[in-house]
RNA sequence: GGGCGGAUAGCUCAGUUGGGAGAGCGCUGCCCUUACAAGGCAGAGGUCACAGGUUCGAUCCCUGUUCCGCCUACCA
């Protein structure tokens, strides 16, 4: 028989698309509730349906294809299920872009179609992620792919929606929310952007009514809302103005009078001038005083942030400003001005301060007084902070669950109501005989105000249900895609149907995620799953790392440095790229993502398939398997430290270590696998006569088989390709089994021996390098051990000595030792001397012996140095105590060995 | 403003019951030794941010300081 040979290096794009392809077809991922095993669910974090892989994707979807891959090999029924979401404002702004390039827009194509636009754009991108994903090799059940707007996944929101309202969770109300001027929508509190930026602070004049001479100093940072003020507030308790408190100031550029009011809530009597303007309809703060204060609102703005006409005339503004949609920034410009003209700016001066920006646009969001649709957050929150609280959920890193449970707290009602048409439109319905008052028209949009009554439906209705009119108007909003995302636990298993993937899979294992969405996505998740499902949605959240440049700086497209993953997956191979990632996500750090680690890892998988071809090399021939007792030591001692990997991957991936897990295999395979026994068993399948050959191959095979196995989830193609190359029982590597730890495969005492082989091999090649022997040059050697133990175990591995230093090895006393043309190498009580030939400098030998000299003396004088402490021998552990006298001891023999070794080495030289 | 995390070799980072400081990459020297030059072997390189404290003993525990991140927040 024939072995099949491999190629010398190792090509990924010859073998990925070829087994993600079959993999797929044989439908190994395809997850079933009738499959044997511990249920196992992870809820792939749904990327936008119109967006492409990034390199955050691709750290989040590698680690999930680690835990789901490791899972489904250890035999447990696994489930992971993918998907996208719709990101409402995200693709509308895609949409219209496309509409505008035609010179059309949403309102002239009307809602249907433009909903048509959106489902078109949907088919035609919506699977590049997707493609994407297959190629990073990730092992989702495909044929459950699920979408936020799916039918099913839509029936689920409208159930959700309709029982949250009929339990009052939900409710309708005027508010002054944030929102973004150019998407035209409300936003959350959370899809605010906080920027820290250099503003201005001006001081105002507002002259007082009864005394135009004398004025109230008033401090803003936006000059322009103060037409719309409708109060002045100073601190009840400041002496300076409190006996202003209830007079009245001319409001500057307008014909009103407004009054100044005493208020400990808003005013911080150190800041500014210690006079606010009170702004209502246009600054939170203002907006909870003036409910305080009973003041009227006065919007000066429009929905697209200019000045507006209605509200400026409402305000008595002075209309020779000319102020009627001017843009709030250039608005600014010209309030400053004409105060200034008009002697009412006092001074300006430099001010930080932190402004709101549409996450999704980066525009300045505006507070905007209007009806929108909330969720009463209280009452779901509280089971959803006991659940972590309780340990029910667990977050990891540990750290974080501080951080959640300080959020949800202090959690404010959630705005999920936008005015946008891409997402789920709000199930309410208005009649509009009832609510003749409420509905009116505002620039040819149909306005719902406050107060109008909702009929809420999860089908339409047909009449209205007091006064029985069929003439009914839908409510135009739609809600929030995190409301949609919150359900994706339990909407993807089918609820509100009570299907077999819910009883299986629900609640899910794992949820693995980025801390930038622990709030949008997470805490929602949890308080939606625990009033809908009556438990968690997932038992552990993992919080991985956000991925950075090189140089630490956040990715971005305008910046330049984004890394894309589908050219380093061209460049350097999938696995290479999942590796990396792997091996970088410690906890708690973020990720410094450069692409010369990509390239370590791929120098990594190419070194995995040189063992692979070396071993396929050497297979021909019997294999017979031994008891692991019975077989040579380079197999004992592989089998053990094996067997040790096996446990440390393992314990590493059970706490998310996903990093120590990479780091423990890079090191056995590389460092242990490959220098050190690959190299130890070359003789034995070199001869073809060696008795010891058919047990060697068959540990060969054994090791490497099992070492593909443990590596799949890491590596899942080069594995594949290897494994199915040499001998192995099965279809795929894929459904086999993942390693498991076995005892007898532990051997200590044998490595013990090869520590001290080690160790003797690295003496006896400094020993080269100092004494200019090339590497391939047979020369003798003596080695000598003063532990006695220790010098039978060099007998035992004399063979293997000899080997690897390519020499003749000797062991005996060193003092029998020739004196002459000879280099003694000395480390804890081990000895090595190399016979000196030819015209050597000698000074390189004798410079490390006195480096290691001075060494051995500071540390000698350490040691003694607390041995001679009588605290420290009389309250340090005993073992302590005697590890140090040992140490001692040690440090003095080789003292002496390396003393007389120096003393010959300066015979020789004749000095 | 509040909270959290970090500061260890040139770079990126490990390092939990406090007792001799590690890895990867990079760097230097030698080697194309029939698995691998995407490689092998050897080696250089660190008062573990700073200042105190607890302890026989601190990179590790406590306090403070500086610097850097992140989250969060309505000082106009």
């Amino acid at each position: 028989m024939t072995t099949p040979q491999l190629d010398k290096s190792y090509d990924p794009k010859a073998v990925e698309s070829r087994w993600y392809q079959l993999w797929n077809e044989r439908g190994y991922f395809h997850a079933s509730p009738d499959h044997a095993g511990e249920p196992y669910c992870i809820v792939i974090p749904p990327p936008n349906v119109t967006g492409s892989l990034h390199v955050g994707h691709a750290l989040n979807h590698s680690l999930q294809d680690i835990l789901i891959r490791w899972r489904r090999m250890q035999g447990r029924n696994v489930l992971w299920l993918p998907g996208t979401d719709h990101a409402g404002i995200a693709t509308q702004n895609v949409v219209e872009k496309q509409l505008m390039a035609e010179g059309l827009s949403r309102e002239s194509l009307g809602r249907d179609q433009f909903i048509e636009r959106v489902w078109n754009w949907k088919a035609a991108s919506g699977n590049t992620i997707v493609s994407q994903q297959k190629q990073l090799g990730e092992s989702c059940d495909w044929d459950r792919l699920r979408f936020t707007m799916d039918e099913g996944l839509s029936q689920a929101v409208l159930e959700v929606f309709v029982r949250l309202y009929d339990d009052g969770l939900i409710y309708r109300g005027e508010r002054l929310i944030n929102w973004c001027p150019r998407c035209l929508t409300a936003l959350s509190d959370i899809e605010v952007e906080h920027e820290d930026v250099k503003g201005k602070l001006y001081h105002l004049r507002y002259p007082l009514a009864d005394d135009p001479n004398n004025a109230l100093v008033v401090a803003t940072t936006r000059p322009e809302t103060m037409l719309g003020d409708t109060a002045v507030a100073v601190h009840p308790d400041d002496p300076r103005y409190r006996h202003l408190i209830g007079k009245k100031v001319l409001l500057p550029l307008t014909t009103r009078e407004i009054p100044i009011v005493g208020d400990s809530i808003l005013v911080d009597l150190e800041f500014g001038t210690g006079a606010v303007k009170i702004t209502p309809a246009h600054d939170f703060n203002d907006y909870e005083a003036g409910e305080r204060h009973k003041l009227p609102r006065i919007s000066i703005l429009t929905a697209r942030a200019e000045m507006d006409e209605v509200g400026l005339h409402e305000a008595g503004a002075d209309a020779s400003l000319n102020l009627a949609l001017k843009p709030v920034q250039k608005a600014r410009t010209i309030v400053v001005e004409v105060l200034t003209e008009r002697g009412f700016l006092v001074k300006t001066e430099d001010h930080k301060m932190a402004v709101g920006k549409c996450y999704r646009c980066k525009t300045v969001v505006e507070p905007y007084l209007s009806p929108q649709w909330f969720v009463k957050i209280q009452p779901l929150a509280q089971p959803a902070i006991e659940a972590v609280e309780t340990g029910k959920i667990r977050i990891i890193p540990e750290g974080w669950t501080n951080n959640y449970l300080g959020w949800m707290r202090d959690i404010k009602d959630w705005c999920i109501s936008r005015q946008i048409w891409c997402g789920h439109q709000i199930p309410a319905w208005y009649c509009l005989a009832c609510n003749a008052q409420q509905i009116v028209n505002v620039d040819n949009r149909t306005v719902v105000l406050q107060g109008a009554k909702p009929i809420v439906s999860k089908t339409t209705p047909v009449h209205c249900p007091t006064c029985g009119s069929q003439q009914l108007l839908r409510d135009g909003d739609v809600l929030d895609t995190w409301f949609s995302s919150a359900l994706w636990p339990f909407s993807t298993l089918g609820w509100p149907e009570h299907t077999a993937e819910l009883k299986a899979y629900y609640p899910t294992s794992t949820l693995v995620t980025g801390l930038d969405i622990l709030f949008f996505w997470v805490a929602r998740m949890i308080m939606m799953g625990l009033k809908f499902m009556g438990d968690v949605p997932f038992k552990d959240v993992y919080i991985h790392a956000l991925v950075r440049d090189a140089e630490g700086q956040k990715m971005s497209k305008s910046k330049g440095n984004v890394i894309d993953p589908l050219h380093v997956m061209n460049q350097f191979g999938t696995d290479a790229l999942r590796f990396t990632l792997a091996s970088m996500a410690s906890p708690g750090r973020d990720i410094k993502l450069a692409e010369e680690r990509i390239e370590g890892y791929r120098n990594f998988a190419n070194k995995i398939w040189n063992a692979a071809r070396f071993g396929l090399m050497y297979l021909d021939g019997t294999r017979t398997a031994l008891p692991p007792a019975q077989r040579t030591f380079p197999d004992q001692w592989i089998l053990s430290r094996l067997n040790h990997t096996i446990h440390t991957v393992t314990a590493e991936l059970e706490s998310y270590r996903f990093d120590r897990a990479a780091g423990t295999l890079y090191h056995f395979i590389w460092h242990e696998y490959c220098d050190w026994y690959l190299e130890l068993i070359k003789p034995v399948l070199q001869d073809p006569t060696d008795p010891n050959g058919p047990s060697t191959r068959q540990t060969l095979v054994e090791t490497l088989e099992t070492t593909m196995r443990l590596l799949h989830p890491f590596m899942p193609f080069i594995t594949e390709e290897i494994w199915q190359t040499i001998p192995h029982q099965g279809d795929s590597i894929v459904l086999q089994n993942y390693p498991v730890s076995n005892h007898t495969w532990s051997a200590p005492d044998t490595e013990r021996r090869f520590a001290l082989l080690e160790q003797t091999i690295g003496l006896i090649r400094t020993g080269r390098v100092l004494l200019n022997y090339p590497p391939g040059q047979h020369i003798p050697f003596y080695v000598d051990h003063d532990d006695r133990n220790r010098q039978e175990q060099l007998h035992q591995i004399q063979q293997h000595l000899a080997h690897l230093s390519r020499g003749e090895v000797e062991i005996k006393a060193s003092k029998d030792w020739p004196a002459a043309q000879l280099l003694r190498l000395v480390m804890e009580g081990l000895s090595v001397g190399i016979t000196v030939s030819g015209d050597v400098d000698l000074h390189k030998a004798l410079e490390r012996l006195a480096k290691q000299l001075a060494e051995n003396d500071k540390e000698s004088q350490r040691i003694d140095g607390k041995l001679k402490n009588a605290e420290f021998v009389s309250k340090a552990p005993p073992d302590v105590i005697t590890e140090h006298q040992e140490r001692v001891r040690t440090m003095a023999r080789d003292r002496e060995l390396l003393a007389g070794s120096a003393q010959q080495l300066r015979m020789m030289l004749g000095t």
